[in-house]
RNA sequence: GGGUCGUUAGCUCAAUCGGUAGAGCAGCGGACUUUUAAUCCGUUGGCCCCGGGUUCAAGUCCCGGACGACCCA
């Protein structure tokens, strides 16, 4: 089995892109002459170096001695990882070695190393898979190290890495996310292992409270359970066109029909729109409904979550409790029309308005008209907000959202702390609620002015001024809520693009029967977003949707 | 959709008034048996995003386009 000790690689004397690459695949090439693959699997069982680190220099770091002991007694690890540092020191080698749990340092002597394996090294470059084994050890500076006994190449990297710098161009980070993983590892890597974390302790909440979890269809033949444009695709043995979820609402209530009462789903929605910081055109959700509970139990069991699913978070990744803006150990609860009134009280225009609003004529078309002439410093946007509202219910909603919502995180917070506070705004007007139950006829109507709304129950959650959750107690009337459709396929009619379609069979499911049921959905992505102090949802996506590449 | 800014070496960035395109890091060669982004000596590397135009001369000025970031709608 001895081999001669191989030439030294050709060194081409350029370093631009393609040079570097043919020079790594040159070297990948000869790692054969050391009889090695450079691409071999056969690494056999390894020690992940998470688990030495802990061992070694853990709660009480062992020191030379103890180490050396160890060593002596046979302790020896087989590790295998990618090369992310290498140094050498005359006859001396520090390699900087990382799996997917940890780094750490390799120290090769020329001594305690065959001459076919110090030769191999010669070939190794940053970024390649390297497998070594030995003895732990510590060196002079204290660093727990292996005392490598012998290398192995594993895969040739033929691209080169970043080592000091970190790639910072946004288009490279996310197009090549493998490589943004890799150069910026400390901070995007947290991120998306809190991500996962996030998603289980999700699962575990609902698991721990007797709720099932399900998988219902993504590809739907109706637009439904949101109200939002959905992208189209066709089935061509079936040949009919589908439309991708937009939701998994309708379908999750018919299991509770079908008498599963706790339900829960994790998974993707499509909705195609534009994009932005806050907007992928898929999103990851979790809907889940309970039987028997009201829309007031679970604003109680939504506390409850957010709690649980931060503190494992802040557990694991301390770092992400710095800078926080937001803090969940108080949430407010507001009725909608309340924050009407609030956020009225303020510039002068705003007072006029108010005054016409809540003061006298008691027709809400007036008081849009009056609205529009009064918010001469709205935007034009807010101003079609409002004017296109042709209810009462319609018009709040539009009040409520251009004066109130924005400033949510400013209004409501904790001043000792100077961290906002979330706010469960409640009693969404009906017009705007498609799937929600009206409020009992005592609460139904709400004097605003002379205006009378009819509100439902629903709240959504606000954290740090952004929505997170919608919920509400499910109206599972079959005559009410075929009426709703209706009225959706009414607004279709005049255009709008995000009504939602006639559910015949939904509408059959509630003539079975649905008990009285609570339904909450939340955004995972922005919820990873708050955890994680992420501004852009592209931060927390893996693959975010991009334009397609230029050739 | 509109506005502003950006795109130069593998990475991060310079380049004055239009006058031969630079640095640090990495890469390559060499020295070094305890390094921590090792150090020291030497050294290679450019479709200046793309396409037009002005000019004796364009990374730089003008027009158009691609992609991105931010702000506005």
């Amino acid at each position: 089995m001895a081999q001669k000790t191989p030439d030294p690689p050709a060194t081409p004397a350029s370093s631009d892109l393609e040079s570097m690459m043919e020079l790594r695949r040159s070297k990948g090439a000869r790692w054969s002459d050391f009889g090695h693959n450079a691409y071999g699997n056969d690494t056999g069982p390894l020690t992940r170096i998470a688990a030495i680190n802990a061992l070694h220099d853990g709660e009480r770091k062992q020191d030379t001695a103890e180490l050396e002991a160890l060593a002596q007694a046979g302790v020896n690890y087989r590790v295998a990882g990618r090369v992310m540092l290498s140094r050498e020191a005359g006859k001396l080698r520090f390699v900087n070695l990382r799996d997917g749990t940890g780094e750490i340092q390799l120290f090769i002597s020329k001594r305690d190393v065959s001459e076919l394996d110090w030769s191999a090294l010669d070939l190794v470059d940053t970024g390649d898979v390297l497998l070594a084994e030995g003895p732990p050890m510590r060196t002079k500076a204290g660093q727990l190290s292996i005392a490598v006994k012998c290398v192995r190449p594993l895969t040739k990297a033929v691209r080169p890495i970043a080592k000091h710098e970190t790639v910072e161009d946004v288009e490279v980070r996310y197009r090549q996310r493998y490589r943004d993983l890799i150069e910026n590892h400390e901070t995007v890597a947290a991120v998306f292992r809190a991500r996962s974390l996030i998603v289980r302790s999700i699962r575990d909440f609902y698991d721990e409270r007797g709720f099932m979890e399900v998988e219902t269809p993504m590809l739907h033949p109706i637009r439904g359970g949101a109200t939002a444009k959905p992208f189209r695709t066709h089935h061509n043995a079936l040949d009919v066109d589908l439309f991708l979820r937009i939701a998994p609402e309708l379908y999750l209530k018919r299991l509770v029909v079908g008498g599963f009462d706790r339900v829960f789903e994790i998974g993707r929605n499509f909705r195609n729109e534009g994009m932005s910081v806050r907007h992928n055109p898929e999103f990851t959700m979790v809907e889940s409904y309970q039987a028997y509970a009201t829309y007031e139990d679970v604003m109680q069991s939504t506390e409850e979550l957010l709690r649980y699913v931060d503190d494992r978070v802040l557990q694991a990744f301390p770092q992400f409790a710095e800078n926080r803006t937001f803090t969940f150990a108080r949430f407010e609860r507001k009725r909608m029309t309340d924050l009407v009134r609030d956020a009225l009280e303020g510039p002068l225009e705003i007072i006029k308005l108010r005054w016409k609003l809540l003061g006298g004529d008691g027709d809400w078309a007036q008081a849009k008209a009056a609205a529009l002439s009064a918010g001469e410093g709205l935007s034009a946007d807010d101003k079609r907000a409002i004017a296109k509202t042709r209810t009462a219910g319609e018009f709040l909603f539009a009040l409520y959202e251009v004066f109130a919502e924005p400033s949510l995180a400013v209004r409501y917070r904790d001043h000792e702390r100077n961290q906002s506070l979330p706010v469960f705004v409640v009693d969404y007007p009906f017009d705007v609620s498609p799937l929600a139950r009206k409020k009992d006829a005592k609460k139904q109507l709400e004097q605003y002015g002379e205006i009378e709304i009819e509100l439902c129950d629903r709240f959504e959650l606000f954290v740090d001024g952004r929505e997170l959750c919608n919920a509400f107690s499910e109206l599972n009337d079959p005559a009410d809520q075929a009426a709703r459709f209706r009225a959706q396929v009414e607004n279709r009619t005049r255009g709008d693009d995000e009504a939602m379609d006639y559910d015949g069979d939904y509408i059959r499911a509630l003539e079975f029967g649905m008990p009285p049921t609570a339904g909450f959905g939340l955004g995972v992505d922005r919820l990873v977003m708050a955890l994680t102090g992420q501004k852009s949802i592209r931060d927390v996506v893996l693959f975010p949707a991009m334009r397609p590449e230029a050739e």
